[in-house]
DNA sequence: GCAATGAATGCTCAGCTTGAGCATAACCAA
DNA sequence: TTGGTTATGCTCAAGCTGAGCATTCATTGC
C-alpha cells in the first residue's frame, strides 16, 4: 500500500526481530558508541570503482581482466577501506585506485552502497561479510593502462543498452522473449513479497508495450518509443533476476532460464551492478551538471561534444538544435582556433568555461532526442 | 585541473600511499575474498533513517530525544548492521527501525554512505570506526510515537532552511556575516587543498551576491534570488567547517568562531548530516518523481497537495499554474468528494493515480516558484 | 436574510522554448 | 571543377510557462 514501484530499494515485511533488538536501542549503555558489544560481526567494507572514458566517440570503463584461476570474468578497481590508513572513504578509494591501476583520478562521486548478502560472492565462497560502496570516476582520455589493466565499451557488458543504431538486435531476438517467459512463469510462493508484477517490471523497464504476452492489446511486439536511458542498472537487475546475467548462476540463484546463454561479459562479484548504476547515473547526471566535459579533451568542436553525449545517451540528437542549446547555455567558449581534417569545413574549437561551476545553478547540456 | 567544484566528494592529492598497496591488489592469492588479511581493521557499519513526514504544513523528522548523560542532541533512528541477521541492508535498516521506534517503514531510498574519520564522533570518543549508510524513508502521517521518539519541524535543525516567509532572519543577522568573517580568515595552510575558494563557496552555498565582502561590486547585501533550496547539505557541511554547527566543537575542530552560538538544534553522530541529506534529496526528487504522495493521506486537496509541496521546497507557488500542471500532468484524479470547511468553496477531493508508477516516465509534480 | 470574505476554480494572453527543416559556407577528394 | 561532407546560420510553428482577471460557492458577521 505504501510501496512504491521505482527506486532501487523495495517493501519488504515480515522481517524477523531477533535477539539484537535489545542491543540496537543507542541510548541503553552508558557508552557512547552505538554499540560496541553489538554482533556486528565481522563486515568488511569494499571500495570499487567505475572509470569510465570516452574514445573516439565509445563509451569505456577500466577493468582489471580476469586472471587468477577462478576468475574469466573481469573486475572493476576496487580494494579494501581501511580506515586505519585513509580518513575518507574518498581518500580510501582513490589510493586504492592509484596502488591497482597507476592512474590519480579527478572527478569522484559515490554511487550507491550494496550489502545484499550472496551478490559479493564467488563460488565456494566463505568469509566475512562485503559491503561494497560503489563509485563514479570520470577521465578525459584513456592512457594504456598497464598490465592487467584495460579500457573495453561499456557495451561489452551491457550489449543491450547500445541504441546508437536503434534498439539492439539481441533485445528483440533473445532478452525480451527471454524476459516474457519469465514473467510468465510461475512465481516462487516462498520468494519475498513482490508487489508489483514481473510482466510490469519488464514493461517499465524495457518499454515493451505488452510483448508477446497473451494480454497484450495493441500487439505492437518490439520495444516502444519509452525507453528509459536512465533505468540501466533497474534492466541488469531484472536480467539477473531472470536468470539472464551469469552472475545469477554464480551466485547460486536458480533460474528457469539456467540453460541459455547469458547476455552481455559478466564481471566479478557485484561489479557489472556497480557500473550499471554508473552507466545510469552519468546518463542523468549529464543532463543538468556540466559533467560531460570531464570526459572531454580541453578543446573540442561542437560535433565532438555532440558525439560524446551521445555515446553516453544512446540516440542522436539533432545536431542544430544542439549546438543551439549548447551555445545559448553559456557552457562553452569559443577558443579562436579550428580544427581541420574534420571531413568537411573546419568546425571551431571550444573550450568548456570552468566558471561556470561558480555560477548558481551550473547546468547540464540539455539534450531532448531528435532523428537525424 | 581536472577538480570539480560540485558534488560531494572533492579533489585530494598526495595520499601517501603505503604498506598496503601490495594487499589491494586482488588477484595476488588464489583466494576470491578482495582481502582477507588485509588490516581492514575494525569497521562497523550504521544504518541511519531520517524518516520524514508533514503534519499540518509543517515538514517534520522523527527523532530520537537525548536521554543519556552524555547526548542532550537528538538522534535519527539507527542501529549497527548486523548481517548475520539481515540479508539486506535494506532489511536491516527496516528491523532497526521497527524495534527502535516501533514504525513499520514504507518508502525507503538509500542516500548516501558517510564514512570520515572524527565526523562520527562523541566527546571522549575511542572505537570501532563507524561507516554510517544514511536513508530516507517517508511516511504519510505522524502518529505519536512512543518514549524517547518525537516529530521534530526540520527547521529546528536547519532554521535556515526556512524560506516560507522569505529568508530567514537568522541568515542575514548570523549566519551569513560570520560566514563571510570566516571567508576572509587566512586558511590554515596545512589543511587540505581547497580548489575552490571559502568566498566562492559561500557565495554558491547561500546565494549571496559578494556579500559585505570588499570587493563585492553590486553592494546587495541580503541572499539574492539564487538561493539553490537543494544544496542543504551543502550548507550545512559550510556551517560545520566555519564552526557555525555545534558538531564542529564536538567533533574537535578548531573554529575561529568557536566562541559564538552555534545556529540550529544539533545531533548526536553525523545525524544531522544525514538529516541535510534527506532533505536535499526530497526537495529535489518531488521534482521528478511522484513521492510527494508518499507523504500526503490517501485523498487530499489540490491547496493542501500545494501546501506540503511547499513545506518542502519553501518558496511560495502560483496556485492557479500549480492545480494546471497536476491536472494536466495526470498524476492525480478526483474522488467526487468535497471537501467543506476549508475557509471558503469546498474543494474537490484527489488522490494520487497509483497507476503511473506503473507509467514510462513517472514524473513528479512539476513545480515552478511562483509569487502569491 | 444580506453582504462581505475567503477559497476554489476557470480562462486568457503574451513571451519564451523546443522541434524541425531549409539554406549556405568551407574544405577534401577525384 | 564537381561532388561529397561537415559546419553553421536562420526561420517558423507548436507548445509550454508565468501571470493576471474573473467567477463560483460556502462561511461569517450584521
Amino acid at each position: 500500500m505504501k510501496t512504491k514501484g521505482t527506486g532501487v530499494t523495495g517493501h519488504v515485511t515480515g522481517t524477523s526481530i531477533s535477539l539484537i533488538e535489545k542491543a540496537m536501542s543507542p541510548h541503553d549503555s552508558g557508552s557512547s558508541k552505538p554499540n560496541p558489544a553489538s554482533p556486528a560481526s565481522a563486515v568488511e567494507i569494499g571500495l570499487t570503482a567505475a572509470i569510465l572514458a570516452v574514445r573516439d566517440s565509445e563509451p569505456m570503463v577500466l577493468v582489471v581482466r580476469g586472471a587468477a584461476a577462478l576468475a574469466h570474468s573481469d573486475a572493476l578497481p576496487f580494494g579494501p577501506f581501511s580506515p586505519l590508513n585513509h580518513r575518507t572513504l574518498d581518500i580510501g578509494l582513490r589510493a586504492g585506485v592509484a596502488a591497482q591501476t597507476g592512474l590519480e583520478l579527478g572527478y569522484v562521486e559515490q554511487l550507491y552502497t550494496f550489502g545484499d548478502r550472496g551478490r559479493h560472492a564467488q563460488p565456494g565462497d566463505t568469509g566475512p561479510h562485503v559491503v561494497s560502496i560503489g563509485y563514479l570516476a570520470l577521465r578525459q582520455c584513456c592512457e594504456e593502462p598497464g598490465e592487467r589493466n584495460q579500457w573495453r565499451s561499456w557495451y561489452d557488458y551491457f550489449p543491450w543498452e547500445d541504441r546508437r543504431d536503434g534498439p539492439a538486435e539481441v533485445l528483440d531476438h533473445d532478452i525480451i522473449p527471454r524476459l516474457n517467459a519469465w514473467a510468465r512463469a510461475p512465481v516462487d510462493p516462498h520468494g519475498p513479497i513482490r508487489p508489483i508484477g514481473r510482466a510490469e517490471r519488464v514493461r517499465m523497464c524495457f518499454g515493451t508495450d505488452g510483448g508477446d504476452s497473451p494480454t497484450g492489446s495493441t500487439s505492437g511486439s518490439t520495444c516502444g518509443s519509452t525507453w528509459d536511458e536512465e533505468k540501466v542498472l533497474e534492466r541488469y537487475e531484472l536480467m539477473y533476476e531472470a536468470g539472464l546475467a551469469a552472475e545469477a548462476q554464480r551466485d547460486g540463484r536458480l533460474s528457469l532460464d539456467a540453460g541459455r546463454m547469458p547476455v552481455g561479459a559478466a564481471m566479478q562479484y557485484d561489479h557489472r551492478r556497480i557500473l550499471a548504476t554508473a552507466i545510469g547515473r552519468i546518463r542523468g547526471k549529464i543532463k543538468y551538471r556540466p559533467v560531460i566535459f570531464e570526459l572531454l579533451p580541453d578543446e573540442f568542436t561542437l560535433y565532438e561534444l555532440q558525439r560524446t553525449v551521445e555515446a553516453i545517451l544512446g540516440p542522436h540528437l539533432h545536431k542544430q538544435n544542439f549546438r543551439r542549446l549548447v551555445e545559448s547555455g553559456g557552457l562553452v567558449e569559443p577558443t579562436g582556433v579550428v580544427k581541420a581534417a574534420t571531413g568537411g569545413r573546419p568546425a571551431k574549437m571550444y573550450r568548456f568555461r570552468r566558471d561556470v561551476l561558480l555560477e548558481r545553478p551550473s547546468p547540464g547540456v540539455r539534450v531532448k532526442p531528435g532523428r537525424s
